[in-house]
DNA sequence: CACCAGGCAAGTA
DNA sequence: TACTTGCATGGT
């Protein structure tokens, strides 16, 4: 099995993209731990929701690591409510604040200064971050050359003949990694681009759309 | 009313 | 490995 070399056209896509919507100013948040926050909250959920969860932690003056820390997961909860799957959720960020503090004596910044290889399996190993939340931290709070894969991204990539649709998310992860120079400024805005396109044109279940500008890679 | 949203973990076979 | 299910609010 050959792999081929997607490098132009991955660039051209991203430049078609980029044409369209200009750029996107990601990740939304003040600091790195609003970041983290936002990348668990917005686990199969809408950032308008997520919006909201964060101002009521805001509001509450709560959105710092001491501050999540000391505050018990049944008020924690009730804080993110909007944001869906409270429950859930609530226990996720403990997990993180939880593995924060007890390996890096709760500061970012020293978590951060681990190898990125290494941090981005500890991440895993919290209970709640998955792969997309794990590398969402890695490249949006960190700014580590880390692509992140999500839902769009499969579906949008997969209709294009980049990915099969079925494929795994590491092996998706590799296709942008291995055909794109590892830009943090680049995967920022890839990414970002990507999740704007869905948003706004690849809807699940409807047919390519034909003011996709990805189909112009293809068209002429 | 149905469907979707910037996933993940746990259970089953 | 490959499914299936639970988690939950809010917008269209």
């Amino acid at each position: 099995m050959k792999k081929k070399n997607n490098t132009k056209k991955l660039l051209r896509v991203y430049d078609l993209l980029f044409e369209k919507f200009g750029p996107r100013y990601w990740w939304p948040g003040e600091t790195r731990l609003e970041v983290i926050v936002g990348a668990i909250l917005t686990q199969n959920t809408s950032w308008s929701n997520v919006e909201k969860a964060i101002t009521n932690l805001k509001q509450h003056k709560l959105l710092s690591v001491k501050g999540l820390s000391g505050t018990d997961e049944k008020t924690l909860s009730g804080l993110i409510r909007p944001a869906g799957y409270f429950n859930v959720k609530a226990g996720r960020l403990k997990n993180f604040l939880r593995f924060l503090n007890t390996a890096y004596n709760g500061s970012i910044d020293r978590m951060f200064g681990s190898g990125t290889p290494e941090l981005r399996r500890e991440l895993l190993a919290v209970n709640g971050i998955g792969p997309e939340t794990a590398d969402s931290i890695l490249l949006y709070a960190g700014n580590k050359p880390v692509f992140v894969i999500d839902a769009y991204t499969k579906r949008i990539f997969s209709r294009h003949g980049f990915l099969r649709p079925d494929c795994e998310y590491e092996d998706a992860q590799a296709m942008f990694m291995e055909n794109l120079p590892p830009e943090p400024r680049l995967f920022n805005e890839y990414h970002a681009l990507i999740v704007e396109l869905g948003k706004n044109l690849c809807r699940p279940g409807k047919p390519l759309c034909n003011r996709c500008p990805i189909r112009r890679i293809k068209n002429g």
